[in-house]
DNA sequence: ATTAAAATTTAGACAAATCTAAAAATAATT
DNA sequence: AATTATTTTTAGATTTGTCTAAATTTTAAT
């Protein structure tokens, strides 16, 4: 399997979970950054090896041979992160890039013992699950923040946007996975958000608050 | 500098202290395991490159940029090695394949994090030295064990074949990086070697000898 | 110094993954 | 229902790294 092959099958997996009926060319063309056409071809050649399921015009679907291959790519992909931030000094916001080099490397022996290394982390630093060697995967129940109410505390498990001025916005303003938020205020007009953590006060836009993933406490 | 690329440059480096007025297109396809045309037209790229110098028929030079490449893609190599002996758990006839993988991750940070996690080694499993972050090489004086002399004590310093079948053969007669050896005989005939670890007497052929670096205690 | 052998290069072709531009199918709108 | 707009696919071209087969250059041998 080809580093492109395993890129889309890994996109495809993404998108599943908003296109039920059929990840549409043009989703994945942006997501995959290229062609519609490109696309097309690639999820044809896919199609004939079995990793996806697809109707011209219709969209793609992973098979199951698939979509445990998509599994073991974010497996190795979160192992990394943790890795990179646990061993090595890195900070949340460095490690994805990385992480999708070192994803490609093709060693069973070498990711269960750094699962093993690691002591079987179940989350990566972005609060996302890693699966395990069985391509099990620990489902937590976390919401949106924006979908907080007022004077109730969360605690943060996860983010959705990864991107580095995100991450590095989060930093600045102390909050991390594991932070207390508690919700004081929500602007009717703007959903924005007036929260509390430590005693700090801050005020957030929906744009913000529909990227944290918290749970009740 | 794509995957393919690097791998000649490397390629070439190795080759360069046996073939020290060019390195010929045979050599390079025999090591590349490809055809000499294909050879052909990667060092001409390599040559508009400036990672090397290439005149027809005569056989490739690496440039000094090509020079430090190879060094860089070595240093990766054997601090990859390194870790998934010393970190991971891996044998080190099982290292080689999966080094050649972690050598094109492209991070200058992570190489050097990763180097300071395993205390900034000097060699590697093999017992290859590891370039520091500069390129400087730590160079050892060593022989051969064929080139041992009668009643003198060697101690074991590296291996000159890496593959997992002479690995493997070391491992079974107790013969490790460090492992002391008294020569205690040489047969004319063959240069076969009468050797003595621990009380224990080995005879190997010169086939064996001539791979295995000593020197002297 | 010719000729034969070996090594190297050129020419032309191929597979993978992409692109642009044009054609076809589906969805939306009047 | 017919027309327009959007999405998707096809056709043909490009790049990278490889191949085979033929031509060329260098080296070795008579």
């Amino acid at each position: 399997m080809t580093l492109a092959e395993e890129n889309y099958i890994k996109a495809v997996y993404h998108l599943e979970s908003k296109y039920e009926n059929g990840v549409p060319t043009n989703a994945l063309a942006d997501k995959m950054k290229t062609k519609a056409s490109s696309v097309t071809d690639m999820v044809k050649k896919l199609a004939e090896k079995g990793l996806l399921v697809y109707k011209p015009y219709q969209g793609a679907f992973l098979s199951e041979k698939g979509r445990s291959h998509a599994i073991m790519v974010i497996r190795r992909h979160r192992l990394w992160e943790q890795f990179l931030v646990e061993k090595l000094n890195f900070n949340w916001d460095e490690v994805h890039d990385l992480a999708e080099q070192l994803e490609h490397i093709e060693s069973d022996k070498l990711i269960n013992e750094l699962d093993a290394f690691l002591d079987f982390p179940t989350h990566d630093p972005h609060g996302d699950p890693i699966p395990d060697r069985h391509g099990q995967i620990q489902r937590t129940d976390k919401i949106m923040l924006s979908q907080g109410v007022c004077n109730i505390g969360y605690q943060c498990v996860g983010v959705n946007d990864s991107t580095p001025n995100f991450l590095k916005y989060l930093d600045k303003n102390c909050i991390g996975i594991g932070t207390k938020i508690l919700v004081k205020d929500i602007e009717e007009f703007d959903q924005s958000m007036t929260i509390k953590i430590n005693d700090k006060t801050l005020v957030m836009s929906k744009a913000i608050t529909s990227n944290i993933y918290v749970k009740k406490i």
